[in-house]
DNA sequence: GTCTATATAGGGATAGAC
DNA sequence: GTCTATCCCTATATAGAC
């Protein structure tokens, strides 16, 4: 029953042409934006032909729509409000680590968000879902160190504050490459995203705990 | 010699087929997306034939930079540093409003920034240097709240805010459509994403100027 | 499941007549 | 300056043999 080894990514065994074909077009996609890459391209990389991708697929959208599907089972796992306890500051940043690393991995989706989701309306549908439960998760976790009196600020200024972090959080590598970076280093790039993020969190810390974010922050950023 | 009122965009006279080309090519890359209007669409809609326009312009990306050159010239007007006087927060809520009143206009920019930057090096080198401008000159402004005294932030922060600042602005129209805003108002729309914008600064704000904040926000704000 | 061959369509772009 | 006609190329997608 070997051949039953199916599904999931990129672990263990190899597995079948299906799922090869969504591993590859989710490295090149990545590499080199959806737009610019064909399903010849995939079939060719591959070493298949285009007639057999199409056996799989019905067309490069139920691709992309796979991919996502992959996307979004990995991104409502790390959207959970932590749990009974009071989060803290290091629970942020762990939690942000966790979601850029799942939005670095599929990437592709983040380069061209808006011709994507407004192609295709399932795409549209679920990313919207996305957004807001994690526009919903961030406003959580404020109030979280509001209630744990790390943080002071109203409610008002939970929600805008909130809805900043989404944003800087989803479009972060877009205005990195766009504001000329260099060849992302992967990394690097995460980690000034992810201090970008707490920054938008700072100004709300009582004293004590803005001095504890600012050495957590110099320690990661040049 | 009516016939050389030509240049500029759209106000008076109607003007040669170049321009008329441009107005149009502006309109529906604003309306659809620019990687969803062809050549032919442009010319259609125009009711003059693609040889015709392939005589005025070399191939789309020529449109496309034109049309960029445009908003540089535009943005760039808006992106002065007030002058002797301090700045305070009136002025920097009309100063984003011509901002995000200008990226309103050519859109279609934004909505394919990564895209339309990564496929064309002119395109990328000078939206690079927009993004620079724009972000020195929100420290400056910033630097200047704090020699108003209206503002208090560290160094660090205000680097931080800035660029937070120039982040949101830049894909506040692409977040909105992405989280399944509805259909474009336009201008509330921007208001929305100016007072975003505000929400960045506020926290750094001395309770008096806070308050004034609030107050003015709350009138745009539903 | 996979291949070869091919249909279809559309977009970008040019030549040459008017 | 403008049109007609056309070329080339690439992308998506299918048919039918193996």
């Amino acid at each position: 029953m070997a051949t039953k080894a199916k599904s999931s990514s990129s672990s263990a065994g190899a597995s079948k042409t299906r799922d090869r074909i969504l591993d590859v077009s989710l490295v090149m996609f990545n590499e080199r934006g959806e737009p610019n890459v064909t399903t010849n391209h995939i079939a060719d990389e591959l070493e298949i032909s285009p007639g057999n991708l199409y056996y799989h697929f019905r067309n490069k959208d139920d691709i992309v729509e796979h991919l996502f599907a992959r996307y979004e089972t990995r991104i409502d796992q790390v959207l959970v409000v932590p749990d009974e306890r009071l989060p803290n500051l290091e629970d942020i940043w762990m939690q942000l680590h966790l979601a850029f690393e799942t939005m670095w991995d599929f990437r592709f989706i983040y380069r061209d968000l808006v011709d994507l989701t407004s192609r295709n309306r399932k795409l549209r549908m679920h990313f919207s879902r996305i957004i807001k439960r994690a526009t919903a998760n961030a406003a959580e976790v404020l109030k979280g160190l509001a209630a744990a009196e790390v943080l002071r600020a109203s409610r008002d200024e939970i929600q805008a504050t909130a809805n900043n972090i989404i944003l800087v959080a989803t479009f972060w590598l877009s205005f990195n490459s766009v504001r000329g970076a260099m060849v992302e280093k992967g990394s690097e790039d995460l980690t000034e995203g992810i201090h970008q993020v707490m920054m938008l969190i700072a100004p709300f810390l009582r004293d004590a705990e803005r001095l504890h974010l600012n050495n957590l922050a110099s320690a990661y950023v040049r």
